[in-house]
DNA sequence: CGACACACTGTGAGCGCTTACAATGACACC
DNA sequence: GGTGTCATTGTAAGCGCTCACAGTGTGTCG
């Protein structure tokens, strides 16, 4: 019973334990009790302990008592795709993310959305599946596994427009919900967002309130509603004789960082940006630095999210607030009214400025 | 047709769209075609469907043919509760994460191990779900999940000794794989680790190689096989009158952090640290900085796990690698194998000394 | 020309569960 | 005592699929 230590291929070492007891070799699966195990133990009927399981309604108290017993005592878990079979249900959504896998890590808002969605539908029993499909065959693989029936809903999350994922899911009758404007299906999929468009207005706003002049932007991708709509508000403040400078990006910092230079050689006078996420944001003042320019004194910088970067940067971003929390729980509200068979809808949440050190 | 907005509960806004064509009320679902659908327009019996979805063996051309336009046609997707129903098999895995989302979030390590982990199981046509059970109450949630049968196996990743988890998992028979050595279960459970103990081995040597006299350490949980391994190579190295300076982390940059300031206060001569993680050592770093002190000059600073973050902190880091691509490689390989009723199996990959600046 | 192998196909018996539905017995009421 | 109500229970019909089995028709061989 000692490990043996094997040489493996290419350096590695590797222990073998073999351990005496019979290893569940093949289907030992099979020995799992079923539920006319339960009910012959208990001593009633397969259905009276399918109704105990399911609420428990309409047995009796001894009766019931006899099936917990037995239930214990044979080690039952029930069979969820028996179940899932006749009740067409299987009490678990998936929580879509299509981006690449890095951005998950990269960007904190993720992780705040995700939380605040598990720990929702954890409050209806309902389990969440996180699947990141990065990649156009990750897309497929992902598409398959949804509509096999595995999930009763779906939290589709930074799609961008064009995808034929939601199409797919929508062809498929399963409810989705997405995070952000679905551009180009906003009548037919539920989604939540934040307004957008507005906070944009009112940093922009802000910034020409301090009197900066020259006010640049850095934009999200043009394919997501974050990136378009944080554009259009940038324009809805701006008037008639101002400079319009307008760079995209696509979320992370690096991006941010390449799009702040681009900017700067475009137009070395500018004396303020709004960048369309605090990441971004961070990106866009390390590029600042580079160039010599201090912040907020020589170019004031405006973030969007008050995400944890914003704080943990120096300066502390100004930010534009947006309710993750509330998102969430409002996304997984609609989800599960969507999959009681409620009609598709939207909300949209308000934004607040938080005004901090860099602009 | 046009959105009405429409005042909700605290300030947020709705849009309701009410969109004509009849969404899927309630059970639109039913309209899914079955094998039955596609045999019945193919022209065949549903055992040819079948064999034509699995394989194609034993079925002649035209009827293959005839079976993939019926399909097409008619939108079919396979029902995977009633596949899998009778084959016993999801195709799919869990992986676990013990861990309070956060630290997913904040860990590089955990993004590299899944992205390995999802790839590799990808070529196998399987697909990975991640659930997070930070808490008690998520463990339970997640334990009752993977049980009722609806992956074929688990990795569990950076539990802790004693879970109850990895003893529920195992007693239901379900095959798992751990990252790291499942303290107290080495001789049931498959794993696969790092060589630890010589990783910290190589880094203690290589301070005492450099002259260093007073060498520290911070160590991650003792509750897991990466805390107390690595500390017992740091034993290993020290002789009899060296000194001894053990503090504990939990592999955040803020434990590190913390902990650091606590040695300094007990120890303020020290001239090397060894650090059990990357993060822990920016952290360290960080809080040796406010100390005045400077790395490497006044006190050499060894990570460990060779992270992105051993690369962003100054001064870099030198750390010790331990190959996670191979090593989510060989769980994929060893729970595969373990499903399809191999006995456990452990794999110990070796680690590797990665000189930069901080050290 | 019968026998046999072979490729292909249809049939039916479940997988483990939920859920009408019918059956049962206890009880209260007239 | 007859009858209706009610809670509780057992029974059986599937949910949509796979897979062993039993055909069916063809070609090949002695």
């Amino acid at each position: 019973m000692t490990p043996v230590k094997v040489s493996l291929r290419s350096g590695a070492v590797k222990v073998v334990t073999d351990n005496k007891q019979v290893p569940n070799h093949s289907r030992s699966h099979r020995a799992r009790p079923t539920m006319d195990d339960v009910a012959a133990v208990a001593g009633v009927s397969r259905g009276t302990v399918s109704r105990a399981l399911n609420g428990g309604h309409n047995v009796s108290g001894p009766a019931l008592e006899a099936v917990q017993r037995a239930i214990r005592k044979t080690g039952y878990v029930v069979n969820q795709h028996a179940r899932s079979l006749v009740t067409q249900r299987s009490d678990s959504v998936a929580f879509i993310l299509s981006e690449p896998q890095d951005r998950l890590f990269e960007d904190p808002n993720f992780n705040v959305l995700l939380r605040g969605c598990t720990r929702a539908l954890a409050d209806h029993d309902i389990t969440l599946l996180l699947t990141i499909a990065g990649t156009e065959e990750d897309r497929k693989r992902v598409g398959r596994y949804v509509t096999a029936g595995h999930v009763d809903g779906a939290l589709l999350v930074s799609d961008h427009a064009g995808s034929p994922l939601l199409r797919e899911l929508k062809g498929r009758g399963l409810p989705v919900v997405t995070c952000g404007r679905p551009l180009g299906h906003e009548r037919e999929i539920s989604y939540v967002a934040a307004d957008d468009r507005d906070g944009a207005r009112q940093m922009v706003s802000y910034l020409r309130s301090r009197g900066h002049r020259t006010i640049a932007t850095i934009t999200g991708p043009l394919d997501t509603s974050g990136g378009v709509d944080r554009l259009a508000g940038y324009h809805d403040v701006l008037g008639e004789g101002d400079r319009r400078l307008v760079v995209s990006g696509d979320y992370t910092q690096a991006s941010g960082e390449a799009a702040m230079e681009r900017l700067l050689a475009q137009a070395p006078d500018i004396d303020a940006v709004f960048v369309c996420s605090d990441l971004m944001a961070a990106g866009a003042i390390a590029a600042l630095r580079r160039a010599g320019k201090r912040v907020p004194e020589d170019v004031a910088v405006g973030g969007f999210d008050d995400s944890k970067v914003a704080l943990s940067s120096t300066p502390p971003l100004t930010t534009i607030r947006h309710p993750l929390g509330r998102i969430s729980g409002e996304m997984v509200r609609l989800l599960l009214g969507h999959i009681a068979g409620e009609p598709p809808a939207a909300v949209i949440l308000p934004t607040e400025l938080v005004v901090r050190g860099s602009a």
